[in-house]
DNA sequence: ATTAAATTTTAGATAAGACTAAAATATTGT
DNA sequence: ACAATATTTTAGTCTTATCTAAAATTTAAT
């Protein structure tokens, strides 16, 4: 297989993505119907695109049975993550953009041809190593840096860290988060945590606050 | 019309770029033929474009008369070239590019859709009025700053000038003249210009150089 | 073990953008 | 003016990426 600079239309390129992250939950093969889902399209486009990914050695499928990246497709896939979280990184520190303006905006650049541009692009922002949203940014080769992190709903009461990442990250969620002063970066204790519903009482910074289960659910911090 | 957000395909986008250009040369409507050639498509093609860029109101269209941008077409096309240009001055400036290495990076980056980004864009960059070529940027209402500028090979002998911009922009161009010493914001002089072929002597900076009447043709300077 | 329901695939259609070959129109040369 | 040439358009085909409707297969329920 060695090194194939091959380049996939914009297209093949976002169903990689989407088998990449689908794959990341699904135990056995990704679903038809979840491509689908997250594409937002219908599940006979799926089958089609499944079968040229095929052809072409992206990915395994056998009918029926779902799909998963073989080790081009997974190389393939990070590289557009990768420029997908560099260019989140230019537009919030280069640009100032907030971080829940730049999503979109990277949906269309990380598609942008280039190793030269990505490899200058990345020493010009000093190499990050996470993106705006705290999600980490593979190197050239594909490689993550794997942190220790938890769902701030696991921790326990008196249990405290600093938040490193969100697991949703749409603009609603974002906004939301900036209204209680969170952000990536910033030190959180667990006070209390109600058992009837999961929510929280928070320590942010210096003052207190009420969150959900759900909210909860979708913070990552570092335990100290 | 007013103001339209339109979004149009990557094909649209670059139809209409090309008519601009040609539009500047072409005394009458812009040819099939000529679109075609800057295209490197056959104009069986374009007589099919020019049709939907007619009925999109982009472009005059009158069969077997070429055409002509309307109002709405050409401001279209002046914001790609706008995002063309700001993109190559962010290549060279901040990433370092050599000048002959990002027209390829911008040619795809110009279709990248968001206002906000090319307003940051803008001002990170410092408001430029020039690309690294010396090719005027547009303002965001399609306005393009002016100057007084003319070809190399249109001075007499022991008149001298800046050089402000290259006509041709290819990269084997580009780099002849780095060989030559020659860059924006040069200083030359002419010392000598032969009658027989256009050919000059000219004076780079404290430096003698020849350069053929074809290297003249393509280089732009203010006189002073 | 059958039947019902959900999932997935196939078959056939559509739209955008490109192509080739042939027809229509315009331009040139004598 | 009229034939020869060049340009442009039309007609029909192809590829990519979609879609709908129907068939095939798998999974779940009784
Ligand atoms: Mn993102
Ligand atoms: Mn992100
Ligand atoms: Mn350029
Ligand atoms: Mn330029």
């Amino acid at each position: 297989m060695y090194f194939c600079f091959m380049k996939y239309s914009l297209s093949e390129e976002n169903y990689l993505k989407a088998i990449y992250h689908l794959e990341k939950i699904a135990a056995t093969g990704v679903a038809t119907n979840a491509i689908a889902e997250q594409m937002e399209t219908k599940p006979s486009s799926v089958t089609d695109m499944v079968k040229k990914l095929s052809e072409k050695d992206l990915v395994n499928y056998i009918k029926y049975q779902g799909v998963t990246l073989t080790e081009k497709g997974r190389k393939t896939a990070l590289t557009i993550i990768r420029k997908h979280r560099l260019w989140e990184v230019f537009l919030v520190d280069k640009l100032n953009f907030h971080w829940d303006q730049v999503h979109e905006i990277a949906e269309q650049l990380e598609h942008i041809h280039s190793e030269e541009l990505i490899s200058r692009l990345d020493k010009f922002l000093g190499e990050p190593d996470f993106d705006p949203h705290g999600d980490p940014i593979p190197d050239k080769h594909g490689n993550i840096k794997r942190t220790e992190k938890k769902l701030l709903s696991d921790l326990d009461k008196n249990q405290g860290g600093v938040c490193v990442g969100v697991k949703e990250s749409s603009a609603e969620f974002l906004q939301y988060l900036d209204k209680k002063k969170i952000t990536i970066g910033t030190k959180i204790k667990v006070l209390g945590k109600e058992f009837f519903d999961g929510s929280m009482v928070i320590l942010v910074g210096k003052d207190q606050s009420f969150i959900s289960k759900k909210t909860a659910e979708n913070l990552y911090v570092q335990t100290n």
